[in-house]
DNA sequence: CATGGGATTGACT
DNA sequence: GTCAATCCCATGC
């Protein structure tokens, strides 16, 4: 992906993450969920304004914003918009593609669906910790590919967010349509297709 | 400087 | 379904 991809609208770009490759060396997965966050809502950590932990998601867009959630977890997200406005879509699961045994060595767990199938899961199965936190995800460790043969316009589900408390009612988590490797079960009545994109 | 709250996960009832 | 682990950081005194 190119530094235009990325300077576009958050949840433009969260909705054409889906499909795409999320690599760090040996290990790779397809993007299958993402969510989109926004300095002009409260569930954004930009929502505070310019702190030492926001900086990176008000700086250029292509850079990683990694964090700890939890005090566990390393979460990653793709930096969003022009820089100045503070926007990021966290990568919430993958199908896994490349280095599965890397993978499970990492996860100690044995099953295929279950490595990449939340933000907090991913993020261990590809090694990616805090010190990649504002790497460039154009030439850096990180990068994301554009989508392979059969993955170029996946058809979206839409619903809330997951995880939060405040501003919870925007729609904006994508998922694959059928992925097995989604983070979460869709609640019912409130999932919501979305066209497939062109 | 002390405090409180998570964009979660895995183990357990 | 419940719940604790564990640490970074923003906030308030």
């Amino acid at each position: 992906m190119n530094r235009a991809f990325y300077e576009r609208g958050v949840v433009e770009v969260a909705q054409d993450l889906v499909g795409c490759v999320l690599r760090h060396r040996e290990t790779a997965g397809v993007i299958v969920e993402t969510e989109a966050y926004h300095e002009s809502e409260p569930a954004c950590h930009a929502h505070v304004g310019l702190t030492g932990r926001t900086h990176i998601l008000f700086g250029p867009p292509a850079r990683a914003y990694v964090y700890r959630s939890y005090g566990i977890h390393a979460l990653f997200n793709a930096v969003t918009e022009a820089e100045g406005v503070g926007a990021a879509v966290l990568i919430r699961a993958l199908e896994p593609l490349e280095g599965l045994d890397l993978m499970r060595e990492r996860r100690g767990v044995p099953r295929t669906e279950d490595l990449c199938n939340g933000p907090g899961k991913l993020t261990q199965a590809l090694d990616i910790e805090l010190d990649l936190n504002g790497s460039d995800l154009l030439g850096g460790p990180i990068a994301i590919e554009p989508p392979r043969p059969g993955w170029e316009s996946p058809e979206l589900l839409v619903g809330p967010r997951i995880g939060i408390t405040k501003a919870a009612e925007l729609p904006w988590r994508f998922c694959a349509a059928g992925s097995r490797s989604v983070s979460r079960p869709w609640p019912k009545g409130l999932r919501d297709t979305l066209a497939p994109r062109v």
